[in-house]
DNA sequence: GCCAACGTTGGC
DNA sequence: GCCAACGTTGGC
């Protein structure tokens, strides 16, 4: 029998999980496999912050979706373990992530963390997705779209799921 | 390695 | 408030 979900209220009617890029040389699936739950550090764009400090919601999935890579596409399943909080990197001048902009009373950049779901038996790459007519909106099949951490539909989730031969579906 | 697209910064 | 310059992302 598949695992279920059950994905939180969507927001405006549209949002049903994430997609959050990572450079696998950098983070991958199977770091976080390993690692089991990992604090999404470094995100340094507003709009990514601002999804992850007002809409994200514990339990939300998120297809890990791995850039800057041969092939790029979404290699696996995490779920929203957290509640945003501060980045504590930014206050770190060891780290790359530091901001010296940014103050431990008004934090800027906040973080959530990400539990390990599966690796995707099919990894889904770009062209795959992008060869998929029912993904046509999708944001990150947009031209130019750079940002992280992307809301994903529904009905686009239940698709990149099937796509990789995931064993959890949806309710 | 190239470069288009994008977000941010700062001069004015 | 405008916009040129800059740094970064990420596909190719």
């Amino acid at each position: 029998m598949p695992k279920t979900i059950t994905t939180t209220k969507p927001i405006a009617g549209s949002r049903a999980g994430w997609l959050i890029k990572s450079e696998p040389s950098v983070f991958s699936i199977e770091d976080l496999q390993r690692d089991q739950r990992t604090a999404w550090e470094g995100v340094r764009n507003y709009q990514a912050r601002n999804f992850m400090r007002d809409a994200m919601a514990e339990g939300d999935v998120a297809l890990f979706y791995h850039s800057s890579s041969e092939p790029s596409g979404v290699a696996g399943l995490a779920r929203v373990a957290s509640r945003a909080r501060p980045d504590p990197t930014q206050f770190d001048p060891t780290s790359p992530y530091f901001d010296a902009t940014s103050s431990r009373t008004e934090p800027r950049w906040q973080l959530v963390e990400f539990a390990y779901l599966e690796r995707f038996a099919n990894f889904v790459s770009l062209a795959e997705l992008k060869a998929c007519a029912d993904l046509e909106g999708m944001a990150v099949l947009q031209k130019g779209q750079r940002l992280s951490i992307q809301m994903v539909s529904k009905e686009h989730l239940a698709i990149v799921l099937g796509m990789g031969g995931s064993t959890h579906t949806l309710t």
